[in-house]
DNA sequence: ACAGTATTATCACATTTGTGAATAATCAAA
DNA sequence: TTTGATTATTCACAAATGTGATAATACTGT
């Protein structure tokens, strides 16, 4: 039982020890060989030996690089405050990774102590909280915008990510407790006007800053359609009206009129009134092939305060603004 | 705009090229002097300057050591079939994230395609899921075998961790679509046989193998108290039974003698009986000073197949097990 | 205990790497 | 454009590392 098994582990250790004092304390391998025990020839064998073994892992750290010039007509062309956008590395990482990690980066410049936030979740914000590092504590209020209980087929609890991104600003998460829509508007309404929900809807006026999610609103791509959120029907109601995306409960369709307005009305969440008329800042992050229309869609609505993506999604953003003008 | 920033950035990049082809590609710092076209005593220079910089990241993986004697003891002691005694690296990482890592290492050892396993949630299975490394799809059905809707404050989602396990082992998630615990027994068991719930309460007669934390009864450190599945008065109706701790729903004495049934009857999930008749082979992780008492129970109530826990935990029940016969 | 195998030590030498100091090139701002 | 300041080059040498070949030792199984 100690045999074979027991061998090997502690062959691991002493590789793990002379790693340790090579790699990370620095030391030589003279010095090490003298710790150690063994030659100092041994000590440069075990260290190839250590890494064969992946003993050691390296990892090289790259720079997300922007692209300034990109970012500034973006900023122009819509007349928005802020655009970061980062050019994709095939090789090296997954950009939906990266979006959040930049996405995080500057979601982080944005916030100062004791503000409120809100989330309008999607893959990309999970991604962001994921990446989100949490230090110094903010007193930060993150409230829930749109109601999500049933998330059982749903890849991620939006609960849980406001309660995720809550506690790594060391701040308070407020929750909707309901239901993402409903079918009747008027349950909707009473929803959001419950005594249970009041909380988070009064402070949506304190909000100074949305982070935000864009929606497709095809079957294949909708990840609300997929989590059960919206239905078949409900889709067919949001292309009826040439809906292109959504953000949470409101749509738009490619020049930026706010449509599905009766789905709207049956979703408890933020009314993008609410976001109009409050002058919060949105910051939008998403990216990919089937986010270029729903992006063009979104800042032609003029509520959009930041947006993040990546280089190839701007640049075809950019040129679909051109063809349909 | 593209003035300083960009610079630092540019110089990232060449950092992290330079770094990639020492380290990752082992070339030499002579090839790599004539590719990007510096000296090579630069190319040394910018080595250590990536180091500094945090463009290299270097960790080194130890091992986990295993005391199989004290293992042995256990198993005998107790009668139980298997016991993984992992030692305490005080330095290095921890505990718990060391004991998720070798329980989710264990329970790999165990699956096999097409089988049926329960969670019975806690810190340690939640550690485990996370350490647990997805590969080949196994087509398992993972059941949650205890209810619990209302995670607000706690810092885990149950259907979240049943989700993950599930997606790792490529499987399919069996939720139990009800709060933990109800006021009335009755209704703990009408939602036990109701249809929404009726899919797990039938795939458990399948089950080969729960994965268990070890739940303690004292305000102080019960994570059910704490994220609200268990009140005051629940705990002191467990305390005044001379429970010392539980598994999911059902609770045990130091004697391992099960106690706290009116609570067990209240609480929607598997019952311990079911666990006992099934035969089915309960892996326990748990670890800590709080823990001692409860996996002493545990381990006399006949009902733990394999436990994974600490040489500092193992030790400690085990001379407790002496004082107390 | 012994043969056979695997591992490590020893030694010697070639490569590779680190570093100081002086010089040259680059760059930003006046 | 000139001037400081920063940054890289050049060169030279010391220090550290990699590696082959052989001898010594440790370990395994019978």
């Amino acid at each position: 039982m100690v045999s074979k098994k027991s061998v090997t582990t502690k062959r691991l250790e002493l590789l793990a020890d002379v790693a340790e004092s090579y790699y990370i304390q620095g030391k030589t391998q003279a010095s090490i060989s003298d710790e150690v025990g063994v030659t100092r020839s041994m000590v440069s064998r075990l260290l190839t030996e250590a890494r064969n073994e992946g003993v050691v892992e390296i990892s090289i750290i790259r720079p997300i690089i922007t692209d300034d010039q990109i970012a500034d007509q973006i900023m122009q062309r819509f007349g928005i405050r802020n655009a970061v956008i980062f050019e994709n590395k095939p090789q090296h990482a997954s950009s939906n990774k990266t979006l959040g990690q930049i996405t995080a980066t500057t979601l982080k410049k944005y916030i100062s102590p004791n503000m409120t936030i809100g989330i309008i979740f999607g893959k990309a914000v999970r991604d962001t909280i994921r990446a989100f590092e949490k230090d110094k504590p903010l007193n930060i209020k993150v409230l829930q915008l749109f109601g999500a209980v049933d998330s059982t087929s749903s890849s991620y609890d939006v609960r849980e990510l406001v309660r995720e991104l809550a506690n790594k600003m060391g701040g308070t998460p407020y929750y909707i407790n309901a239901p993402f829509i409903m079918k009747n508007p008027d349950t909707a309404r009473e929803l959001r006007e419950n005594i249970a929900n009041k909380g988070v809807f009064n402070l949506i006026h304190d909000c100074q800053y949305i982070l935000a999610g864009i929606g497709s609103i095809h079957k294949q791509h909708s990840t609300f359609y997929q989590a059960g959120f919206l239905n078949d029907e409900d889709l067919r109601i949001l292309q009826q009206q040439n809906a292109v995306g959504g953000m949470g409960g409101y749509h738009f369709d490619i020049h930026g009129n706010i449509v599905g307005q009766e789905i709207e009305n049956r979703i408890v969440g933020i009314t993008h009134e609410a976001i109009l008329n409050n002058n919060i800042a949105t910051i939008v992050t998403a990216r990919g092939e089937n986010k270029v229309t729903p992006i063009l869609g979104a800042l032609r609505t003029n509520m959009v305060h930041t947006l993040i993506t990546d280089l190839e999604t701007a640049k075809s953003v950019l040129s679909l603004d051109e063809t349909l003008h």
